[in-house]
DNA sequence: ACTGGATATGGAACGGGTTCCACATCCGGC
DNA sequence: GCCGGATGTGGAACCCGTTCCATATCCAGT
């Protein structure tokens, strides 16, 4: 309760000297200072942020904005910009739009009531017309959302390549391929343009199946499983995100049939739950850690006003080679 | 830029008249309402949170502490925290202790500092004594802190007795227990005091393994998994937490024995990992959203000065059955 | 005509810091 | 002895809203 005032008052100095004392700024005789510093203790000084920000109109507070906590991917993705936020001693606010679809508008709002200083946003929901609008340090995740925004993404069309070949040369034949919504305007797609490029190019026979926009839960996956499996296709390779090719791969081994020899599945971003699962999972792995500290290293140059000639960084995928394919 | 002094002058209004019209307190004519509107477009102006947040001594963000993010016990259980805050117009600070292990400390100065109105902490490392100091909002998940902050958790001594009687139906003999560290004081305990009190009552072999504190990766996980297996005991049960659970099970598939004919497995927490794994693991299940939706409405009530009777609320678990045990 | 409550408004004080300017002192150099 | 830079300090102004008090008007009731 106790403010800068009262210490001063107690110190018998100017508020002044008192501040300057607290910010190492300007100069403060020892003697004063030893006087300052018996007043703090003995009020039990402690500085109010508030006041503090209110001032620098800063808060060290970053909006991190993904579709959904859950999923292994952005929970990666969370736990890693946490971190790099911290090491640069900013605070990460997090916010899940999936369940309000207003709350990214609410939360881009932050920005301009100063509560926030700065946004990342792994969210593909809202128009692209509201980020136009908006003027401070914004960073994408894999979302195209204006020229001023810049975007932190991986080499997607690399990552389907990768997954095509791994599939043909495992003599897949008939392959179910599970894409993004295509409704949002997003760099990811462009796995699904050469995956499917290349299987035509190949002559190699695909079922398409487009997932529905902002659902990465399991239920939806059960879902969409279930009711690909009822369509009763004949198919010998599976090319879907983490979850979603699991999902298809309990429900193939469930039908008795063998993985990898009846069906083989290539799984794209290779969270940990590509790992816990037998047979271990190939997959297509997304540096998610990497791409969180692309996307902390390019807001904080925002935020300190540098020039961005990074307006899209574009990092390198790798295939980790599981079980779930045999060469 | 502008405030609301701008726009006060271009309304020729008083400032306290801007501000009894932004908040909808006392009287404001219809007409004056209008020239302030119109002023207030024109000016683009946007209210300042901060210089609200320094008058009222409040900020709506509350700061939730983990020990790890991508654990999905807690990573669902930052899930439904944060949209159980958003209900109630809170934003959620989040904050994982398990790098940086001043980090603990420093978010719960934020208290004190006026950064957060309150703290849901589901850390398990610091000492108790720094709670002690603090008498402001915090809530405590399956941790003691001390008499005067609430606890929420699970009746852990009827978890463990659920595992420990179906381990038994199902005719275990010799059986891998892991228990979480005892080096800090926690309400989960209960489980493997409960787990052990009955399986010596029924006079069957368990081999007791402690994990370490703080650590809840599955690196970590492998290396035990990897320790115990040299160790060739002969088993034909298990209960561990999940992630654990289920690096055993995997261990044990690639050694050639069958689940669950050759070994049972019960998994405790029951997160989402239990449910794509094959077989399906039986599991104990902590129902996190309730947790989640417990914490926050004690923390509310605290923030509220409402008196709180709760000082330990403990909710019920379930098992739910899979294929790792055959009763 | 008088009174009192409802309606309406302006502006000072406040919340708790930071910064800057004015001013004072001390010391070394010429 | 004078000058100028380094050292040191106090306090007003500011950051941007909120609240409260003083003041004013209007209208209905008696």
């Amino acid at each position: 309760m106790a403010g800068i005032k009262d210490v001063a008052k107690k110190a018998n100095v100017g508020v002044g000297t008192v501040s300057r004392m607290l910010n190492n700024s300007g100069y403060v005789a020892e003697e004063t200072r030893k006087k300052i510093e018996i007043a703090m203790k003995e009020l039990n000084y402690i500085p109010n942020e508030l006041a503090r920000n209110l001032y620098h109109k800063r808060t060290g507070i970053i909006a991190v904005l993904v579709p959904n906590v859950v999923n292994p991917f952005f929970t990666k993705f969370i736990d890693c910009v946490e971190a790099e936020l911290y090491e640069r001693g900013f605070k990460m606010m997090l916010c899940n739009t999936e369940k309000e679809h207003n709350a990214e508008l609410e939360y881009l709002d932050m920005l301009n009531r100063h509560i926030v200083d700065g946004v990342i946003t792994g969210v593909h929901s809202l128009d692209v017309e509201e980020y136009k609008k908006i003027h401070k340090p914004i960073v994408a995740l894999d979302r195209y959302l204006g020229e001023h925004i810049p975007v932190v993404a991986v080499d997607h069309k690399d990552g389907g390549r990768l997954a095509a070949e791994t599939l043909i040369h495992n003599g897949c034949k008939r392959i179910l391929h599970f894409t993004g919504s295509t409704t949002v305007e997003s760099p990811y797609h462009e796995r699904h343009y050469e995956f499917e490029r290349i299987m035509n190019e190949n002559h190699i026979k695909t079922f398409k199946y487009e997932l529905r926009w902002n659902r990465f839960d399991l239920e939806y996956y059960r879902e969409v499983v279930k009711m690909v499996f009822a369509e009763k296709i004949n198919f010998d390779g599976v090319f879907a995100v983490d979850a979603l090719a699991i999902e298809c791969m309990n429900e193939t081994i469930r039908s008795h049939r063998k993985v990898p020899r009846d069906v083989k599945f290539v799984a794209y971003d290779g969270t940990f739950i590509t790992e816990i699962v037998e047979p271990k999972m190939t997959a297509i792995v997304q540096p998610v850690e990497k791409l969180a500290k692309e996307s902390v290293r390019l807001l904080y140059n925002l935020l300190c006003g540098k020039e961005y000639k990074d307006k899209k960084i574009l990092l390198g995928v790798e295939i980790r080679k599981g079980n779930t394919t045999i060469v």
